[in-house]
DNA sequence: GCGGTCAAAACGTGATCACAAAATACGGCC
DNA sequence: GGCCGTATTTTGTGATCACGTTTTGACCGC
């Protein structure tokens, strides 16, 4: 497995959740929100050595947290174990980004039908969300054209985790969050061959129509066009290199 | 939450799997599999309140592997953690149910076709798989026959997990995987409560026979209607008492 | 420049200890 | 029997150390 040499170097993007009770986030929950946000923006390439030792010395902690944050992260798939059992952000192969894509046609279009059906009739909450992701989406919308992908990456999980925390559903949220992890490493290295601008054909102003309207069978197929129109520029980026 | 007071006594049903490396099976990797295999069989029901110091002495290892494993089924949506970060077996609610019976049907069909993609045009490997199925399938209607709830759990997984594992689909594997220890608890309980007769009217054969011919569209409606009379089943089960 | 050898460094893992917080048990009181 | 206060027990967590294995780098010979 190809070992990166480069140090580790983590950015923090944005503040760890708040914690379960009194006593505020556990050290090994901070660590894994930081690791899991660098792992889904693609701050860390398919294939990136990493070690219990390694993150501990990144994060300031000492290695049992760092170990507790790795075991969660792998048991989600976003990193896997050599033969030896040293840790690496999981790699990626033409097959299991098929799988990838198949599962999330598969899970966020109904992901989605089930935020439009948590917001029931109640037209002032689908306006404030699709306000919300409207928002989200012009920003995003600067950042492919100032070709920050960076920013993209963290940006396109915001608007669809936006939509699908609305949801309320749990056990899918925690299955497409899997796949979101599994795929934003990958996600990253496209867009740095492709350039932003090959991402400005998403479906996201078709969601928040569809969205507003309330209108189902729409937003599950911008949903499954924007998951499609996404992945067709995996695909490019993984013949433009290998 | 509550705590179930009984001493922890979790019965070995099936050897650990394998190694990574040379070295054999790390501790933390036998104690997950071991606590796996208790919950999806349902040894421990949902709510049934555990700890890292009482799995620990359970399985006659430190506290550090229990740890590592407990983290892990954590991260599959097996285990849940109190406010205060007590473990337990993920509870069940209706709504919960639902979720998980609609993410089985969004994937698991889908797998089974894969199964069959996998398998190609070679009959004597369809004949094989379906043999084995066939099987397993005949243990368990006598398991049904003698009321034996632990031995339908541990047969009814092994029946559809060697179909499923025919796919080489990691992703989805691990995917449906997660929906399966969330089920197996409440799913024991359920069986518990209705008896086994209850569960005579799968599609086991259905779906043997859809993998004999090679088809695909009868495989994946089997599949779907063998969730569906489970789902049903569980449901009954769920209003028989609460 | 390449291959082999060896020593050092790095690694994952398990054990143990300590600490602070939470849960439980117990006794007294009403 | 329930409530309250207190003491005890149990708990999760983080730190550290040790061990065995793997990896890496330096060195030497060709």
């Amino acid at each position: 497995m190809t070992a990166a040499k480069a140090p580790l170097r983590i950015v923090a993007d944005g503040a760890p959740k708040g914690d379960a009770g009194g006593r505020g986030a556990a050290v090994h929950e901070a660590v894994y929100e930081r690791l899991r946000r660098a792992i889904m923006s693609g701050q860390l390439e398919p294939g990136r050595a990493l070690s219990v030792r390694s993150l501990a010395a990144e994060f300031g902690v000492s290695a049992m947290p760092a170990r507790e944050a790795i075991r969660q992260l792998a048991a989600l798939g976003a990193l896997e174990f050599t033969p030896t059992r040293r840790v690496a952000v999981a790699h990626m192969t033409p097959r299991k980004l098929s799988e990838l894509c198949d599962a999330r046609l598969a899970l966020e279009p109904a992901l989605a039908a089930r935020a439009l059906t948590a917001l029931g009739d109640d037209e002032g909450a689908r306006e404030k969300l699709a306000a919300k992701l409207l928002s989200i989406d012009e920003t995003l919308d600067r950042a492919i054209e100032q070709g920050d992908s960076a920013a993209y990456a963290r940006l396109n999980s915001e608007f669809h985790f936006a939509l699908y925390e609305a949801a309320r559903a749990p056990v899918y949220l925690g299955l497409v969050e899997s796949l979101w992890l599994q795929t934003g490493p990958f996600m990253r290295v496209v867009i740095g061959r492709l350039g932003t601008a090959a991402l400005e054909d998403d479906q996201h102003k078709e969601v928040v129509e569809a969205l507003r309207a309330g209108d189902r069978a729409k937003l599950e197929t911008a949903i499954r066009d924007d998951i499609k129109q996404g992945m067709t520029n995996i695909a490019r980026g993984y013949s433009s290199n290998e």
